[in-house]
DNA sequence: AGCACGCCGACT
DNA sequence: GTCGGCGTGCTC
């Protein structure tokens, strides 16, 4: 007897062990997707892990269909989701629910049949048995939400069980199959037409129907110019009805043929523009092939605009020459059209795109053809790295520093750098991180000879780095010519970018109006209700939001602990600059860039499209404006609070301020002379913005680094941070304190905590923290993990902890 | 993630 | 007293 270990798409703490029925037995392949059954009626779609003859302690059931005549992974990707799930501290099945698309993940719906042996006679029920009979009687089936939605209220289960007790109506396990092919209708012309002869002849018949000749002449017409005939475009192109169209279907001189189409047209390279590199590149090409002889990973250090996309470039063209495939993976944010088209000059058909904006279809297409190897280059944001590459040779990761390539909610909490660095050993493929302002802990392997590393520090074409000043608030205020949130100094070079027709950014790190309101009488300030934070003014709707858990409320004009109507507006986000802006530059046109603002589809394209030709003047944002963008008519950034940048209590903060100043100087004056960088802070003596000034990368990681050493944190030490949460706030810290007390002798003073973080209430929900330090050795971080896994459990045990959540977050940003 | 079962408050 | 809510445990 044969069985199968299966994954299945749930939270479950291991896999599940199914009996392989003789009949699948010589058929079934690891990697498969298999139907099961699990509990009493749900079926889910899992994949097979393992295939083994090991009987379990327990009474199997069988598997109840193979979905796939060929898996839809390979065991290489059954060895990363492994990893992944042991490391990031979550199960297989978390994983496998994130790499794949959603139409792949099939779970069973219950529909409810009418038993038509019951007949009409309904006076043996009840009033609510009666009105489901009635329905289902005229529906002939329902869902279990309809169910609900006719009795109006959430528990059906006890009328649907009577219901089947008097036989009244069958219940069906649905588990259908989503994904769909997509099917075009083509047009084609009858086989006895397809001679001159006979189409002059048949012109010379249909002298009395010329709406029907005219929608022939277009389609031959179209024929001749395109090769085949879409009905649609048939349609629209010669303006003739689907009626008109039915007419020559019906004298058999036109057919129709559905034919499946692929969503995702993939082909032979058409275009491949060569281009030359700088010597600067050259030389920076040269050293990663070098490293990449002894060295799995390199990190290319490259100044902004340096041009590390055309080293990208040659080494995804050496890399496809062998034949294997290649990832490029970005923050999302970055994966704009813009680099779409760039790299699409150069590879042509044979990139595929793969970020979230892609319908469910879509993805199981590209899915399917990296699979097959028929797709050999991804460019896609952190997700794309979980698809089922066949031979992956090259993994670019650009923008490596960015935070966004750690995944938060849900799990799996990975990260996208250094899972791609596992995952590409699985295939003895090469990794080359990519970053003007490198994460410490890349760049610290790479000093450390880890890693490859290679400098550009030349802008492309000679261009020079832009020239960054502190403007000092205080001495502003002091000197009263502050203009609102605007020094006289960033105003005046407003004033002379426009002059000069350029255009300016301006970053600001909050969203909305104003972070808060203040009652100017009592100083008592509105907070969200379900959350321990203050709320938001949102002046374009007129609301506050809570930006943790995203609820509404209407603006409060009078203040509720004093009853005064003095609240006040106080600080300010990127919606109040807008508003400023407009009445200082009433000429200027002003476009804002933050998630409020892209918040449909296509926005954020539409946006960076306007910048392009310039409708913009000015462009407000928030850390939107950072990533990926590339504008030759900037020659003005302007950051307008750097103090909010450096206030964060987090041992990150100087690093990702450092990066952040430093990316958004890197869009000013790109092309076309020097960029002007203004930089606003009260506190001007902060040593970041020294080195911001002097762009003087090498400088923070030096300051930084001795830091990180000293006070024990990455990349010194790794860190795990568990989150503990519950409605009850002391429950929440007494779990939290009991988990520290069991932690504390394997792990001595390397505990950070537990202690409530800065927002210490979201939904109801009070939560904990702490901090578990590492150290590198891989041996004790198992182990940690596994004793912290057990601790877990331990303290479930008791029951008011029994509904405590906790969340370990592994390598936490 | 569902779903079944058990315990407890709000109505007839 | 019962109905329906929700909390909790289990699924190979």
């Amino acid at each position: 007897m044969k069985y199968a270990d299966v994954i299945l798409p749930l939270a479950l703490p291991k896999n599940y062990t199914y009996a392989v029925p003789d009949s699948m037995e010589t058929a079934l392949q690891v990697g498969s997707r298999v139907a099961v059954q699990l509990g009493k009626q749900k079926k889910y779609a899992g994949i097979v892990k393992a295939i083994h003859e090991q009987a379990p302690m327990y009474k199997t059931k069988p598997l109840l269909d193979m979905l796939d005549a060929t898996p839809v992974v390979y065991p290489t990707q059954l060895a990363f989701w492994s990893w992944v799930a042991s490391y990031y501290m979550c199960s297989e099945g978390e994983v496998l629910n994130a790499a794949l698309p959603a139409h792949l993940k099939l779970s069973s719906e219950t529909l409810l049949l009418f038993n038509d042996a019951y007949g009409d006679d309904f006076t043996a029920l009840d009033d609510d048995e009666y009105l489901i009979a009635e329905a289902l009687h005229i529906r002939k089936e329902l869902r279990i939400e309809e169910v609900q939605m006719i009795l109006d209220k959430s528990e059906v289960y006890s009328v649907i069980k009577k219901l089947i007790e008097k036989k009244v109506l069958l219940v069906y396990e649905e588990l259908k199959e989503v994904y769909r092919e997509k099917k075009e209708n083509y047009v084609q012309l009858h086989t006895d037409y397809q001679e001159e002869a006979q189409l002059a002849a048949l012109f010379n018949e249909m002298g009395r129907a010329p709406k029907q000749m005219e929608l022939l002449l277009a389609y031959l017409h179209l024929l001749k110019t395109q090769g085949s005939v879409l009905q649609s475009e048939l349609l629209k192109k010669s303006g003739a009805t689907t009626a008109q169209l039915k007419g020559l279907v019906d004298k058999n001189i036109l057919w129709v043929e559905k034919r499946t189409v692929d969503r995702i047209p993939t082909g032979k390279v058409e275009s491949q523009i060569d281009f030359d590199l700088s010597p600067a590149q050259e030389t920076a090409l040269q050293q990663v092939r070098t490293h990449f002889k002894e060295k799995q990973v390199t990190l290319l250090h490259g100044v902004t605009s340096s041009g590390k996309t055309q080293v990208y470039v040659k080494m995804m063209e050496e890399c496809l020459a062998t034949g294997k495939q290649v990832l490029y993976l970005l923050p999302e944010i970055a994966l704009t059209a813009q680099i779409i088209r760039r790299l699409q000059k150069h590879f042509g058909s044979s990139i595929g795109i793969y970020h979230s904006r892609f319908s469910n279809n879509e993805r199981v297409e590209i899915w399917n053809k990296v699979k097959t190897g028929e797709i050999q280059i991804i460019l896609g944001a952190r997700s794309s790295l979980l698809l089922p590459f066949r031979d992956l040779g090259l993994i670019i990761l650009d923008e490596e520093h960015d935070a966004s390539y750690k995944q938060q909610d849900p799990a799996p909490r990975y990260h996208a750098r250094d899972a791609a660095i596992y995952y590409a050993g699985l295939f003895k493929a090469k990794v080359l991180l990519g970053s003007a302002t490198p994460a410490l802990e890349s760049y610290y392997n790479a000093q450390q000879g880890k890693y490859g590393l290679v400098e550009l520090n030349e802008r492309f074409g000679g261009i020079e780095m832009p020239v960054i000043e502190i403007v000092d608030i205080k001495k502003e205020m002091a000197d009263k010519t502050m203009d609102g949130n605007f020094t006289a100094a960033l105003k005046a070079a407003i004033i002379q970018s426009l002059a000069e027709g350029k255009q300016v950014i301006l970053f600001q790190n909050r969203r909305g109006y104003a972070p808060f309101l203040l009652c100017t009488t009592c100083g008592w300030i509105p907070h969200c209700k379900q959350c321990d934070v203050s709320l938001t003014y949102h002046r374009n709707q007129d609301k506050l939001h809570c930006h943790y858990c995203g609820t509404r409320y209407p603006y409060v004009h009078t203040c509720t602990a004093c009853g005064s109507q003095t609240l006040e507006p106080k600080s300010f986000g990127t919606e109040k600059i807008e508003d400023d802006l407009q009445l200082i530059f009433p000429e200027a046109r002003i476009a804002r860039m933050d998630v409020d603002a892209v918040r449909n589809k296509d926005s954020h394209n539409k946006l960076i499209q306007l910048l392009e030709e310039r409708s913009i003047d000015i462009l407000v944002g928030t850390q939107m404006v950072v990533k990926g963008l590339d504008f030759e008519n900037v020659n003005l950034v302007g950051i307008l609070s750097a103090d909010s940048l450096l206030s964060y209590p987090d041992f990150r903060v100087n690093e990702r301020a450092f990066q952040l100043m430093e990316q958004v100087s890197g869009r000013a004056g790109r092309k076309h002379g020097i960029g002007k960088v203004l930089v606003q802070a009260s506190n001007t003596r902060h040593p970041i913005l020294h080195y911001v000034t002097a762009h003087d990368y090498k400088g923070m990681y030096e300051a930084e680094i001795a830091e990180r050493q000293e006070f024990g944190y990455p990349p010194f030490y790794r860190i795990l941070k568990l989150t503990i949460r519950h409605k009850n706030q002391q429950v929440a810290e007494q779990a939290a304190q009991i988990l520290a007390s069991w932690l504390q002798p394997h792990i001595g003073a390397q505990l950070v905590g537990p202690a409530a973080p800065l927002v210490a209430r979201v939904r109801n929900n009070y939560l904990q923290e702490m901090l578990i330090k590492l150290p590198r050795e891989a041996r004790v971080i198992a182990h940690i993990k596994q004793i912290l896994q057990e601790f877990i459990i331990q303290l479930k045990i008791e029951k008011r902890f029994r509904s405590v959540w906790i969340v370990p977050d592994v390598d936490c940003v």
